[in-house]
DNA sequence: ACCTGAACACCGTTCAAGT
DNA sequence: ACCTGAACACCGTTCAAGT
């Protein structure tokens, strides 16, 4: 009578992911993400040789979902188009921000995609030099616009960033500029801060295009 | 005999402090902070109602050593000037980052930055709307920009990122730009990443300027 | 008021043991 | 080969007790 395995790498890969998506990643520890396979921590060890072997993974398991452009697109609808999905992927999965900070080595979804922006850049007429350079700002926008997206105190709803704003209590004397702000973008009908995605990748975009 | 009280939150709070830039943010535990004053951990509790509570100063007081530039200082010195003084303050304490993600409540210190900002952008002649955009924009940039500068897998020294670009195996047919990017770079004469910062911050403060 | 010690419910990880 | 249970050195936090 033959026993199949009840685990694998993936399933637990997958079951890390998961509980991070629906708890936070302060949850992800051996004995939860055993508990989710109805199973003791310690039969984990048997294929991740220790929990920064699976935060590894779990961080390759985010960014193999950021999807990547045709090499035929337009380098403009490319560039867009890709950091659009990083956005979209690393909103989704908040935890996967957190991780690229602790876990430098690159992995081939990482690659992969180094490789395809920066393709565009060149076929775009960048030199190679600035080419680097204005892709390291592209994504230091992105990664930055997501990390302050998702600590956003309020859910992403219509209007909801004002009813916040207005919430605050603002001493007009001591942040006169911002108080100032907040009045005349609420007389003005509101403002969403996801809407600044766009404009902040059109104000990069435009500079690149400018350079050229 | 009165006895003196051996802690106070200032002493706490810096003791954390510096044993976050000592040792990482994970070493940080009210055992640790305790030990490093020669106290019990339970001592603690007297100043400070848990650990969260330690982390939102702790966050605070990152915040709080960010300079901001003179009122009269011209638009452009004083974004340049409050953009590089915050990644100094972040890249002194990487530990910082990783807490604006998980305490997303605006302290003082961060109001009276936000004000600053908006004030110069509003006085070199943004609308609101565009002056919070382009805000965002310029501090998405900034935290994106420490984010990757923090985590990179070599000390920025002359040079070095160059010598890492040389010790990846790069699979030519599988990345063929990059491969050539970094050959280009090498034969340039090399690449310092750090330097993307002002090219970044120039890329940004150009199309900023041609909308006003 | 200020600090401690024991205790509880958690961690990651080791090791020897079971099937 | 695959999984477990006990054990060790850690966590944050509560509570009663000491000064």
């Amino acid at each position: 009578m033959e026993e199949k395995p009840r685990l694998s790498r993936e399933k637990i890969i997958a079951a890390a992911a998961g509980l991070a998506d629906r708890s936070g990643l302060a949850r992800v520890s051996m004995r939860n993400v055993g508990a989710e396979l109805g199973v003791e921590a310690m039969s984990l060890y048997h294929y991740l040789s220790n929990k920064e072997e699976l935060l590894d993974e779990l961080s390759d398991f985010v960014f193999s979902q950021i999807e990547i452009p045709d090499e035929s697109t337009q380098w403009r609808s490319a560039l867009e188009f890709r950091a659009s999905s990083t956005r979209r992927v690393l909103v989704a999965h908040p935890w996967g921000l957190g991780m690229i900070e602790s876990r430098p080595i690159p992995g081939p979804a990482l690659l992969k995609h180094h490789n395809s922006v920066l393709g565009h850049l060149v076929r775009a007429g960048c030199e190679p030099l600035f080419a680097s350079q204005a892709f390291a700002t592209l994504d230091a926008f992105v990664y930055g616009f997501v990390l302050s997206e998702t600590s956003m105190p309020f859910e992403m709803k219509e209007g909801a960033e004002m009813d916040y704003a207005a919430s605050l209590t603002l001493d007009e004397s001591e942040y006169p500029f911002l108080a100032e702000n907040v009045a005349a973008l609420r007389e003005a009908g509101g403002f969403a801060f996801s809407d600044g995605f766009q404009v902040g990748l059109g104000i990069i975009l435009d500079s690149i295009e400018a350079r050229l």
